[in-house]
DNA sequence: TGCATATATTCGCATAAGCGGTTATACGTA
DNA sequence: TACGTATAACCGCTTATGCGAATATATGCA
């Protein structure tokens, strides 16, 4: 009962909220996408990825400088079924406004842009 | 998006999902029942009854001096897709845990013994 | 090796949540 | 009206959570 309850409690902030929106639409991201994603600070874009990685909601990779995170094939009922209600419930509405700040991603097609190369681009425009 | 985490907050503690629990399985209760199933305090199985009903989640009954909960008909899909998982999620083994508290109703098939009654049937024991 | 960058952790603080114990309110009945 | 009972609200108190700012760690590269 208090696994479930933790499950329930990594999913009732709006923020950790808006990660698993961000990562059921987008598959895989890195901490940098999400955090401009987010309109985040860092620190707590980083906050919010580790207590959804220890509450086993999402999983990460590390490429290099680079951790990206993703969600997990779910083994257990509980994980399941809440992910299922998950999708259920973020609806287009919800996940259109965060995808509005997503158009300066750090990441193209998987792979991603040190910072010298995007402030580069950002004078650019 | 606010909402939505506020829901899931919601069920983010122990207390108020072994509620949860016991109307899925029980329907209507009254609060002293609850009570006795959690084996928790008047005043904490009051709180935490406001908390799940001004989340939407229950919905009371008031007949004469008692008060029952139950799960609302839900109508928007959140809150179904919610009611979904956490059936799924509440297996047998949970629920009877708090079943094993639930030997001694105060209510009788939906009609509550005042306490006097039920002192009188403790002390016959 | 030393430096730059991406991410994680720590720190101090403000606020929220949870608790038991107590008091207030609402309802039924005499 | 007055009293008893079921439930709700309140009061300190402790603990948990979230935040930005600063610092630490890890990796890649010159």
């Amino acid at each position: 009962m208090r696994e479930l309850s933790e499950l329930f409690k990594a999913l009732g902030d709006e923020t950790r909220l808006a990660i698993m929106a961000l990562l059921l639409e987008h598959g895989e991201l890195c901490v940098c996408d999400i955090e401009q994603a987010l309109g985040a600070t860092q620190s707590k874009t980083s906050r919010h990825l580790r207590y959804l990685l220890h509450a086993g909601l999402v999983q990460d990779r590390r490429e290099g400088v680079w951790v990206h995170y993703s969600l997990p094939k779910q083994t257990d009922d509980a994980r399941r079924a809440i992910r299922r209600a998950l999708k259920a419930v973020l609806t287009p509405e919800l996940t259109d406004k965060l995808n509005a700040r997503f158009n300066k991603l750090c990441c193209v097609d998987g792979v991603c842009q040190p910072a010298s190369v995007r402030a580069k681009a950002d004078a650019a425009e």
